[in-house]
Parts: structure tokens; sequence; C-alpha cells
RNA sequence: CGGGGUGUAGCGCAGUCCGGUUUAGCGCGCUUGGUUCGGGACCAAGAGGUCGGAGGUUCAAAUCCUCUCACCCCGACCA
């Protein structure tokens, strides 16, 4: 266990924050619920951006850029939007020292403020598909809030796009939230659920919202993505038209899809343990740290040539040599491990003599003597084999906490304890989810998209239902 | 907004009940010097404090009283 971490058993969500802390990813700001998201945190968001934003543009999409400040009128213009939005809002009424004619909503969502915009731009069907995306910073008053899981002001993706039917949004809602399923489980090794959620849980002015639900290691669900369409929601509130082929002036359709800094949160809980941080080959911004292992000048110096010799010509972004002379090789140790980087290389002056080093993987904490020959392609294969065992884990520890219940008393003993449950439940019905949350503090995450057709009753209203939803207790 | 907790050195804390031998300490970290270095080294010497803030009681307040501010945790809302 690595020193002033509370471990997992002891209490899983002080763990949580005293693992943020002392990694060095975040830490608290001086204005209450927001976070200062330092450079081991940020390295990992930039990951996180760079390949997301990879998958955005070869699906097509460009990026933009929209203001901050959301006129509030803007706002109540989609009845159910400013229903959802407008308690968590905070508001600029002050500028220049002076009131302000109206009030500014600091965007808790932006897709007011880019409707209004987009009515410029359409008019055609030409003119669509309108691929657009930002990343962006975004405000939400919450009442409670969790380091990267929930805090008032968060960074996150925004993707907005225009379609000439019905049928062309559907088709990008569901492209994008697979999308975000390949990244969770390529990148962030995290196996996630894909499916819709129910009336009560869905966007405030969607038609529908698909998610990806994740599990952390206390068994608890946590939505790490979701896209939504929007119909002509938002067409209808800002006026955007187009004259289509056959010559008829239309309201456009819309979607709308993100995931926030809150998948760093996820990646915390899915794979971190007792040591500290763990984080993904493919996500690490710093896949590889050589710590050197000497005690005189003479060894330092033959071990820290020997160093540079072997890393000559590899990408200095791959890795890093730890010359800090002021701590022994045992504490660095610690340190990368709190830190997460995915592999350590330690190497000695008996290491230098028999031409080799030893690697250690952060996942197993296994050690292996690796000859110098061929080095660079061996530690990309360990770190292939880090990625696949960290989904595996991930993917076997979720399985293993699905459970199907049949019988409501047998749901409110065993949902405490974590876990996903495929469940009988009338989702069509409000009155359900709500005696559901009042019993047993969890809801419905998701009708997933894989369940096979299964007939049973409602746990709650005996109802014949034709599928199984997913239920557990959320973050 | 309810319930609980904490504010004393950069971090973690003791001291507060019962005011005065306290010149406000301890551990970690930091600085300097030396010895160390294959799983969180050791010795020595240093630097660092408006005791969260305001007011009050008193000869005397980190300590007692009143007010206040902030943050954290647990609940009701949410990506």
């Amino acid at each position: 266990m690595a020193k002033g971490i509370t471990t997992r058993a002891e209490d899983y969500s002080q763990w949580y924050i005293d693992l943020v802390l002392k990694s060095e990813m975040a830490d608290y700001s001086p204005v209450k619920g927001c976070m200062v998201i330092r450079p081991t945190g940020y390295g990992i968001w930039e990951r996180i951006q760079q390949n997301l934003d990879r998958m955005f543009k070869e699906t097509g999409h460009v990026n933009a850029y929209f203001p901050m400040f959301i006129p509030e009128s803007f706002l109540k213009k989609e009845a159910e939007h400013v229903e959802g939005f407008a308690p968590e809002c905070a508001v600029v009424t002050m500028g220049g020292g002076k009131k302000l004619e109206e009030p500014l909503v600091i965007r808790p969502t932006s897709e007011t403020i880019i409707w209004s915009t987009y009515k410029n731009w359409i008019s055609s069907y030409r003119d669509l598909p309108l691929l657009i995306n930002q990343w962006a910073n975004v405000c939400r008053w919450e009442m409670r809030t969790r380091l990267f899981l929930r805090t008032t002001e968060f960074l996150w993706q925004e993707g907005h796009t225009a379609h000439a039917s019905f049928e062309d949004a559907e088709e990008e809602t569901q492209k994008m939230i697979r999308v975000y399923q390949r990244f969770a489980e390529e990148f962030l090794a995290m196996p996630v659920l894909v499916g819709r959620k129910t009336e009560s849980e869905k966007f405030a002015g969607a038609n529908y919202t698909l998610c990806i639900e994740a599990m952390m290691q206390d068994g608890k669900a946590l939505q790490a993505g979701t896209s939504h369409h929007l119909g002509q929601n938002f067409a209808k509130a800002f006026d955007v038209k187009f004259q289509d082929k056959d010559k008829e002036l239309k309201y456009v359709y819309a979607t709308s899809w993100g995931v926030s800094t809150r998948l760093i949160g996820a990646l915390v809980m899915t794979h971190s343990d007792d040591k500290g941080l763990v984080i993904p080959p493919r996500l690490a911004p710093l896949p590889v740290v050589i710590v050197p292992i000497y005690r005189s000048d003479e060894e330092r110096d033959l071990v820290l040539g020997k160093a540079r010799e072997m890393t000559r010509g590899w990408d200095p972004l791959f890795f890093k040599i730890d010359d800090r002379d002021q701590y022994k090789p045992g504490y660095k140790f610690n340190e990368w491990e709190l830190k997460g980087i995915p592999i350590r290389i330690e190497l000695g002056p008996r290491d230098v003599q028999q031409n080799a080093v030893v690697a250690a993987r952060r996942d197993t904490g296994e050690k292996v003597t690796l000859p110098m020959e061929g080095l660079r392609e061996k530690l990309d294969e360990m770190l292939v084999a880090i990625q696949q065992n960290l989904f595996d884990t991930a993917k076997k520890r979720m399985d293993e906490n699905t459970f199907s219940v049949d019988s409501y008393d047998e749901y409110k003993a065993r949902v405490e304890g974590g876990g996903f449950y495929r469940v009988f439940l009338d989702h069509t019905n409000r009155e359900v989810e709500e005696k559901l949350k009042d019993d047993t503090k969890s809801t419905i995450r998701c009708i997933p998209f894989d369940a096979p057709e299964e007939e049973g009753p409602c746990m709650i209203t005996g109802k014949p239902c034709t599928s199984r939803v997913i239920a557990a207790q959320a973050y």
C-alpha cells in the first residue's frame, strides 16, 4: 500500500479521493466544487482528446468553438431543456461594472447557442449533414461534487449535428455511441454496456438518449458517455429549416453527444489499486520510466551512459530517465507506481554487465529481465499485453458481477452490494422507476441493445415485459 | 438545504476539555553539509506560524463566549 492512501477495502470513496490527490492528478481549488487539473491528470485528458478527436474526424466531423456565454432567453426556448437545466446554471448579471440588459448563462451545454447559429448556416439539403464538434468547458452548479466525477466546471466535448431526416440523425446517434464504446474499450480498457436511457433518465430536450455504462470496482455503475437523438425539438425552438429536394421547407433533425473529464474518474475507478494510479498504455502520456541504480559516481556515469545509449532513437515522449540524484531507487519505484506509469525499467551495474534490463509491469507488478537486444520491440509487446490484461480483468469483473434476478425482494437485498442486475422492469412507467429509486437508491441504467428477447413479469407491477433492463446503483 | 466533521508551518497532526513553564510543539517535506543508493536511507545543522476571520471576557486567550467564513464527508439533484 502506498503511503497516505486509504485502501479500497477500508473505504472505497476515500481511496478514490486520496489517490487523485496523492498521484497529483488534481487539487481542490479555492472555489467550492471546482478543481485544478494538474499535469498528471491533464496529460491523460490530452491523450483522451487526441485519440477521440481523431475518431471524430475519421467519421467526418470538424471542430469549431462557440462562446461560453448564452443569453438567458435562448435557454428558455426549448421547454423541456430549460426545465432540466435552469436550476443548475450559473448566471452572469454584471459586466463592465454595470448590470446587464439580459443576464448571460454560462453554458451548461451548448445546444441553444449552437442552434441559434445553425439557423444562419442551414438553408438547403445541400448544407446537410452538418457535423460539428467542440472541445469546451461547461458549468453545472451541482449540489454535491466529486473530483473528476462531478465538478461545477468540467471539460468535455460536445458534438452537434444537423440532418435532413429522422433516420440520418438516428444513424449518427448510433454511430457516435459506438465510437464511444470503441474508445472506452480500446483506449480506456474499460468494458461498457451500450443501451438506451429510460424516459426519466434521458437528456432534457432529447427524443431519446443512448449511453455507455461502465462498472466501477465497487460494483457501482457510471455513465461514461451519451449520444442523443434530439429530433426536431431544437430546430423548432430555433426555427432551423431547410429546403429539401422535393422543394418542401422542413425542420432539420439534430443529434448531440458528449464525454467529459469524468472519463478520468472512470479510468481511476476501473484500473487503479492500493498502490496508486494504473494508466492503460494507450492513454499513458509517458509509457516507460527508466530508474538508474548506482552507488558511486563511476557507477552513475556507467548506468546513465548505458540508459542514454540504449534509448537512442526512441521517441522522447515514450520514456523518461529518472536521473534525480536526491532519491533512492526504492523511493522512485513507489512514486512511479503511484503515478501509474505502465512500465518501469530498472537499470543497474549488474544489468549493464549482463547487457540486459529489468522491466516491471504496473498492472501485475511482475518483473522480468529483458536483453538489450530488441528491447524496444519487447516493450511494445509488453504494453500491448498490459492493455489487454487491464481490459480482460475489468471485463471479467463486470461479467462476474452481472446477475439475473427475478424477485424484487432478492433484488432489494442484493443491489446495495453493487453489481449490474438484469431484471424485468416496466421501463415505460415512471412510477416504477420512482419506486425503485425510493426503495433501493438504484436506477435503471439502460435498456441494453444486446438483450436477448425474454419474457417475464415486471418485478414491481407484474406487467409482462419482453426483455430485461440493467438496474444498479450509480455514481 | 438537512446531518456530521475539520480549520494551528508546504502536507499530516498534537496542544483546546481544565486559560498562565509554551519562547506554540511533533512527524513528513524543504535548505546546507556528510555518509548512503537493486523496493519509500541515516546523521548533523537550519529555514519556515497574523493558531481560518471579527468581536468580546480576562492581569493573561490556540485554549472560554458570541458572531462569521471556508472546505471536506454523508443524504436529497446530475455528465
